[in-house]
DNA sequence: AATTCTATTTTCATACAATGAAATATAACA
DNA sequence: TGTTATATTTCATTGTATGAAAATAGAATT
């Protein structure tokens, strides 16, 4: 149920880490998948002695980065909510894409998704549910999705070093979520090479099997790739992919308007 | 624009607090004002040296909970975002009430909120926007508001230890949002009581001028309110609200079924 | 381009804060 | 009531977080 994080929750070193601090992130992370723990679970689970993580918890309790329910378990408090808040009226970009995003959705009628690369993983910045129906995409704002067999994040890892994407990919074997799923790497690589040259990526059913959806890239002002969108629906409603080139292009556009909004200065223009 | 947090932000040493965990909570705690802010600014802020503040935004950088811009200004990090969802997704209260919201909501056609008391402010945590515009209203999930003035926070005050309440206005003084804002501690306190008589708290407007509120408290299983709903709409539809019955009604059903769901056991069943 | 100034990074010695082991208290269960 | 299992608390010790100060990078000014 709960996607897994690929990235490793050993601490990562960065030479000037507070260790107390990297203990106490860690157990944030450790709960983060969202089942409630007892101390004893959570100690084990980070490696320190209960008086310690007894401690990190009555600290962060006292902040209310972490609650602790009528049974004794720990899980992550109201505080994580306020902080997510803020970060989120105050993310430029998001401010930025909002308003293009709607005007998009309103166009199309489909889900529109928001979203950047972290960890090599997709992490959603916003959702903007279609006109259809309701609940069908089981995306939610902050959470992850694999970047191998998404249009979102196969845009995303088009643009980042292909030696990274390849180094990630060899750890982390890409997993076959349907039939369609990309599962070799020179497969994937030649497919973001062709991503490169198009300027916009395709997903087919590669994660979940009726799904269908557009994803263009996002750049700033430096010509980075800094996010990327995508339009995404039922089969039925978007095949055939390939060339429905309305929706490609009302993708691209999109895009092509935030990235400028962002200080991109198209070579083009 | 933003608001200021009632409680200060001075450690709150509760006897076992890890000192350098404090130090680092109160880092996001300055950050999530939304300004991006330079490392001197911070460490000013928290009053630690530039060396000591360094370390531990670079610990708080490396697990993305804060990220630093093009100009070496830090914000909160993509990793607020992610425990937020998983706080999100975990909480009880929200998963049980959001289905009988969505029923209320879809009935009264007004806006309909989920909060509960932090540090005696109003938090958000649900907002269902109502059918019959868009926008109107300021709240956000993960957002604050006063209590004294909204119907929200009047119920939860109204289910607080009275002395807590009193202590906590005299220390900050109610402030005038409107003419109708209730600034007398005393008139609050017998507003107060009322609610508890009554069970339902209403806001003519104590906020924002032009809106009226019905909130009713949720209680758990052991009979404790741990939360509250309301229904909020412009004056122009809501009015006249002391005997909008059926608003009224609607709302404390709803709270009581939600109450039910959490385990409570009204004394009449 | 050269220079100054400011803000960030890095080093380092030291004090004291965080640590785990073990003792105690508390809750859950029989 | 006794018995576990779990959560708190105490305490001595070590090692880590700390600020001062030096080095570096980055703007800004000339």
């Amino acid at each position: 149920m709960t996607p897994r994080r690929a990235q490793s929750n050993a601490t990562p070193n960065n030479r000037y880490n507070v260790r107390v601090l990297d203990r106490a992130i860690n157990i944030l992370l450790v709960l983060s998948d969202g089942t409630p723990r007892t101390l004893q679970e959570i100690s084990e689970a980070i490696g320190l002695s209960p008086s310690t993580t007894f401690r990190l918890l009555a600290t962060l309790g006292c902040y209310r980065l972490v609650q602790k329910d009528a049974l004794n378990r720990y899980s992550l408090g109201l505080t994580c909510l306020e902080l997510a808040r803020a970060y989120y009226e105050s993310n430029d970009l998001r401010k930025v894409a909002l308003p293009e995003l709607e005007a998009l959705r309103d166009e199309v009628k489909e889900t529109v998704h928001l979203a950047v690369l972290e960890g090599m993983e997709v992490v959603y910045l916003e959702k903007l549910p279609g006109l259809h129906a309701i609940g069908l995409m089981g995306s939610r704002v902050g959470g992850r999705a694999p970047s191998h067999c998404t249009g979102l994040g196969k845009v995303l890892l088009a643009y980042c070093k292909p030696e990274e994407v390849k180094a990630f990919f060899l750890k982390n074997p890409p997993r076959a979520y349907t039939e369609r799923t990309i599962t070799d790497l020179s497969v994937l690589e030649r497919e973001l090479e062709e991503i490169r040259r198009v300027g916009y990526a395709l997903d087919r059913g590669e994660h979940e099997g009726e799904v269908r959806c557009v994803a263009a890239p996002i750049f700033d002002m430096r010509g980075e790739v800094v996010a990327a969108l995508s339009i995404s629906g039922p089969a039925g409603r978007m095949e055939p992919l390939e060339t429905n080139w309305t929706l490609i292009e009302k993708a691209c556009k999109t895009a092509r308007t935030i990235s400028e909004k962002l200080g991109f200065r198209s070579k083009s223009s």
